[in-house]
DNA sequence: TAGTGGTCTAGACCACTTC
DNA sequence: AAGTGGTCTAGACCACTAA
């Protein structure tokens, strides 16, 4: 047997993946549903927290519980890191990529903070540093609009990054080019990156800072760049809402009886 | 003011974190956070069904609520596509990563459907077919022990399958080194992938075939696989439970100014 | 002010597990 | 049988939004 909210809350999801319920558009009220004898205001309040809880609704006192709006995925590609952006444009990466899909850019859609704070072991074993040690870290929240849709954390070697624009970032984000740009300036050119990414659930601080409707998961991003020579100039970790992204990589399948041992 | 059942989630989730409560170790019960004053029945509930969709802990019926364990993610590269494993031996492509994990692989721990359906638009435009066109799918449930880790569908163009091993997988996981060498041995070498990943909250349905706790997301994965040619022979969709896996990839940072159009 | 969802209570009862 | 979490009710009250 199959609870009451459950029945519930499936029959309505259904209806909500079937279009009877639009995008948009509101579910009926609880009290309503009371009322036609779905039962007491607490069990149709378990179904709608469940649906809220699937990404499929969200509700709000005052208003009203309304099937959420599917944003088409940005497709995040590696080609959002192409040289010739930061190099010999003065594009910043993000706003490149903002332009790209056409939509707009406003002053104010990215705040930045810059720290020197003690590293955590994930921060210093990727920068090849050892347990304890201090680094720069540059802070962003990224938002689209008013929305908030990604936090971003750099994190560098002092002696890479004293005496640049990064530590004292004026002129807007990391100013002229970004990041990797003043990096370059710096000596450092970038030449290759991993990235790793999995999925959770945000904590209650994250929820909060990306405003985040209950039940929408993070995808958490960590970034390795470093030079032709092998030398880890950059380690940087995103916190992504999941309903806004897709990431996409291209590769060759490999071939280690041919390439020889490069896995 | 931030509710009575909030402030308890998340004193209890500080603890948790703090490592007051170790993963597999039960938090209070119900009743004993009663009558110790934090609230009512349901009140309580309430907090204990936040951390659960926090992914905190889970709770069943009989015994209690415990803190989940947090198994170390398993690491997917392209590495585990590498030609040798399956052109040149016998291993499938996830066994092979069984092995190198250490994990011991049991029969039963994959089962596979094979069908021939219409396939959605999705797949279709994937393959370079027309909508609505048949296409071959491959449905695979794997497990580790008795959990189900991800479910792995492939799709095929008919006139690249039919006829072989795929179409009639009497020996176990599509035989002796697993679809790719089957396309292999039909005159199909597989040269580049596409990945597209992404994460959300599961449906109800997948929530139940994947046995997963509330408040686990879901990865979606999508890859698309084709000759040096650059025909299309797999499309293959992946949902994984996201606290098992992270995904890992290299490549080099694109130069437009210098590659040319290869973005 | 009227209407929305959200919180909270007290208590009955159910489903499941362990002993 | 005893103890666990889960469901459900009826109703009071709160927080927020809109007209």
């Amino acid at each position: 047997m199959t609870s009451k909210w459950r029945e519930l809350a499936d029959r309505l999801a259904k209806q909500i993946r079937n279009g009877e319920y639009q995008p948009g558009q509101p579910l009926p009220h609880i009290r309503t549903l009371v009322e036609a004898g779905e039962g007491s205001k607490s069990t149709v309040h378990m179904a709608y927290k469940a649906l809220e809880a699937e990404g499929l609704v969200t509700s709000s006192r005052g208003h009203g519980t309304v099937v959420r709006h599917r944003t088409p995925l940005k497709r995040l590609g590696i080609a959002r890191y192409d040289k010739a952006k930061w190099r010999d444009g003065d594009e910043v990466a993000f706003i490149a990529d903002r332009v790209a899909s056409g939509r707009p850019y406003h002053r104010g859609e990215q705040t930045q903070t810059v720290s020197r704070v003690e590293g955590s072991h994930l921060v210093t074993s990727a920068l090849g540093l050892p347990d304890g040690a201090e680094v720069y870290a540059r802070a962003r929240l990224v938002k689209e609009g008013d929305q908030p849709t990604h936090t971003l954390t750099s994190y560098y070697r002092p002696e890479h990054v004293e005496g640049t624009r990064i530590v004292d970032p004026s002129p807007g984000p990391a100013g002229r080019g970004g990041g990797f740009r003043v990096l370059f300036d710096a000596g450092y050119e970038i030449d290759r990156m991993r990235e790793r990414i999995f999925a959770r659930m945000p904590t209650a601080e994250e929820a909060d800072l990306l405003s985040l409707p209950a039940g929408e998961p993070v995808v958490e991003l960590h970034r390795t760049t470093c030079t032709a020579d092998g030398t880890v100039v950059e380690f940087a970790v995103g916190v992504h809402a999941a309903s806004r992204f897709s990431w996409e990589y291209d590769f060759q399948v490999p071939d280690s009886a041919r390439d020889g041992e490069r896995a």
